[in-house]
DNA sequence: TTGTCTGCAAATTCTTTGCAAGTTT
DNA sequence: AAACTTGCAAAGAATTTGCAGACAA
């Protein structure tokens, strides 16, 4: 694997300690620094799993007594539209159900958030020959395609 | 491809009025068969797409003007434990933030509801030759595994 | 009948918002 | 100083619950 510029970069950024990075993340992101920012950003990237709202604003209350529920979901939001980091799933605000007793996956556009169906057979899986990881019985898959839809596309 | 006897019954099931089979669904599921259900029922059936409860209360409050919100979030959960339908997202009822970098998927118990990661590397993905429905810019694939966890499997 | 649903209204849970005071640039 | 962020409290949205009367088996 060829190792181009970028690469010094990137391992420059990677020895570089957590402060100096984040303030160059949000450089790049064009977003103000502040403490309650870079506190709920390191918890972030330390929580393992899929944490919620409630328990970064548990772990960063350790940190910072003061802050406020209102803060972190500000924050989380303003690191999803920065990239930073992403939401588990589509539709987290309301409940929303599968009318298609076909087997299919979603096409879901990250643009106007719009979910279309697409027949299984379309997308071919391979699971690794072995066991899944910890002995996890597989059922079934659900593939969401995420990307951009035509009409968002012609809308630039 | 061989017609076994299940496949008669499949044929009568098909040709069964609506209201037919949605009694036999329900004795099948141990369900009681109310009028409000039957209507809910069917109105998930016809519904295209991805409908909220609103949704179908909307549509339902057509056929049946007393019908209550109460009642379709109480007859949804209903036909999502007994299978009739499923929910589009995992933990639609509250948000979760991906904190994990690497590229990966999720093994979804559904059991006990827990998400674990599990390297991309390990899913192998073929997408069709030509290009998606409707001109969809693809742009990275997310792909639950649903299952049970070895943890389940234990406890049975 | 007997047990199970339904509709209503109140309660909960999760998330967002307005605004004054505090920070960052 | 100007612009932006924070914490608080109140508002809002989505969903659940308790219960009395209605319905199904």
């Amino acid at each position: 694997m060829p190792v181009g510029n970028n690469n010094y970069l990137l391992i420059e950024i990677i020895l570089m300690e957590a402060a100096e990075k984040f303030r160059l993340i949000c450089e790049k992101a064009g977003l103000t620094v502040t403490h309650q920012r870079f506190v709920i950003w390191e918890t972030l990237a330390s929580l393992p799993g899929h944490p919620s709202p409630e328990e970064v604003y548990a772990r960063v209350k350790g940190e910072i007594p003061s802050i406020s529920l209102a803060t972190v979901y500000k924050t989380i939001h303003l690191f999803m539209d920065s990239d930073l980091f992403h939401e588990v799933s589509l539709h987290h605000g309301s409940m929303r159900v599968e009318t298609n007793p076909q087997p299919h996956h979603h096409l879901v556009c990250r643009v106007c958030k719009s979910i279309t169906d697409i027949d299984a057979g379309q997308i071919e899986l391979r699971m690794p020959p072995g066991e899944l990881p910890g002995g996890f019985a597989a059922e079934r898959y659900a593939v969401d395609v995420l990307g951009v839809c035509a009409d968002c596309r012609k809308r630039g």
